[in-house]
RNA sequence: CGGGGUAUAGUGUAACGGUAGCACGAGUCGUUUGGGACGAUUUAGUCUCGGUUCAAAUCCGAGUACCCCGACCA
């Protein structure tokens, strides 16, 4: 991608407007516009975003064997589905949009009430159990206060995946699973070390449930963490917890951070409402077990950016980002351009993401202040000098030295 | 939803009730080119509605939007 070609601009001023730092970086570095309270559009930079980390949850969940099937559930939803489990007054956050006719709908903010019913078709014997269908689709939930950009937003991106079951144990089992797999994609996403599997409140779908909590001042949730076993509990529920649940230890450490993931077990809360019954192995009638399992798309990339920034701007991890490489060609000089070029070329044959800072109206300094903020792993500058070494100088974005690689051997450092 | 704050050009900001100014950006021309370079020139603004006043960006009222705190959060 050429970069005199990119759809919007960086911003060198911070905005007036107090706010966490993920949501000034993204915003100045022209990865996210936004359009209302809590709405955002994602440009060029942020969408790639939104795309690798959508590709490493799937690739997560799409393993050997495969933990669940994705499916595309619609958005606009029958009024009598939700009805059915009394949320369509009782959760407040449904935003309820009038057809023809003054027909009723509901905008998902979840898909308890469209995957019960679908499940149902496929479930008739305990030989049909267990399964999973997930699927990475807009959340719409009216946030009485959306705050902290990407972080709480009333429209969203959200992989929620929804298991099916026989028993109990079936669930169990499945459910720790998922744990290690969601552990996954937050390292593969950069923040694993920051990441803790939280104890908290399982809201109106169970009594408990295990939140993905990311470190981070800009979050809105405080949690305890055991000093010993690293797992921790949620303030919401740490009232007369004197304890950890998982290993007794009672030493904790307090710390602000953003829930990046929640699961849950359903039970048969959903499953009841809507029929959802298999005939098992006894000749008995009984009803599925469910658990859900979600992740928030936009809020893990405001969370990665919380964890991974200086303050120069946004330093991308290094299976998360827009662009792997930022090749700068800091001179205007013929020559010096062809060689640029030149290497700009053989990354894309090498299928190497790269954005080639190819402005001409622009000096060193603001080509390499903007490379900084946008925070691409690895920047290449081409110039007279590296010319004359034949070789390209090559920094990564958390590393304060660069250095000069050869151009015969460039590719094979990137690589590394 | 309760409380607080803010609203001036694309962005960041100034202006006692009396000529809306500055910087950045953007356009044009030229000089530059390893950390947001320089000169010339052009461009563009008082959130909306109402009130007070000879006169309102400024005071008053209502509305709207955004931000922050709290409550809420499948």
């Amino acid at each position: 991608m050429l970069q005199s070609k990119l759809f919007l601009k960086t911003i060198k001023e911070k905005s007036s407007e107090a706010e966490s730092f993920s949501r000034d970086l993204l915003m100045r570095a022209g990865y996210v516009d936004q359009l209302m309270a809590g709405v955002y559009t994602f440009l060029p930079l942020g969408f790639k975003v939104l795309q690798k980390i959508e590709n490493i949850i799937r690739k997560n969940i799409e393993q050997d064997p495969v933990l669940g099937q994705e499916i595309l559930m619609p958005v606009l939803q029958p009024k009598e589905n939700w009805q059915k489990t009394g949320r369509w007054d009782g959760l407040d956050i449904l935003f309820k949009v009038k057809g023809g006719g003054d027909k009723e709908y509901a905008l998902g903010p979840t898909h308890e009430e469209i995957v019960s019913p679908l499940a149902q078709k496929n479930i008739l014997s305990y030989r049909d159990l267990p399964f999973s269908v997930f699927q990475i689709q807009t959340k719409f939930r009216d946030e009485l206060r959306a705050k902290s950009g990407i972080l709480r937003t009333r429209e969203f991106l959200m992989k929620d995946l929804y298991s099916f079951h026989a028993t109990q144990e079936d669930l169990d089992k499945y459910y720790e699973k998922m744990i290690k797999v969601y552990f996954n994609i937050f390292k593969e996403c950069g923040i694993g070390r920051m990441t803790y599997r939280t104890y908290a409140s399982g809201g109106s779908f169970s009594k408990y449930s295990d939140e993905f909590q990311t470190i981070t001042d800009a979050g809105e949730d405080t949690i305890y963490i055991c000093k010993k076993c690293k797992l921790a509990i949620n303030k919401e529920i740490k009232e007369g917890i004197k304890e950890c649940q998982n290993c007794k230890g009672a030493d904790f450490e307090e710390k602000k951070a953003v829930e990046v993931g929640n699961i849950f077990k359903m039970g048969t809360k959903y499953s009841v409402p809507f029929d959802l019954k298999f005939r098992d192995r006894d000749g008995l009638e009984k009803s599925v077990i469910m658990g859900c399992y979600g992740i928030g798309l936009g809020r893990l990339m405001g969370a990665i950016v919380e964890v991974n920034h200086d303050d120069k701007g946004i330093i991308w991890p290094k299976s998360v980002f827009p662009f792997l490489v930022h090749l700068i060609c800091v001179e205007n000089d013929k020559k010096v351009k062809t060689a640029a070029e030149k290497i700009y070329k053989t990354l894309l044959k090498e299928n190497i993401e790269v954005l080639f800072d190819d402005r001409q109206d622009k000096t060193a300094g603001e080509k390499f202040a903007d490379a900084d903020l946008i925070g691409l792993p690895i920047r290449l500058v081409v110039s007279k000098k590296t010319e004359a070494a034949k070789s390209v100088e090559m920094k990564m974005r958390n590393e304060a030295q660069a250095k000069l690689v050869p151009i015969k051997s460039f590719i094979k450092a990137i690589k590394k």
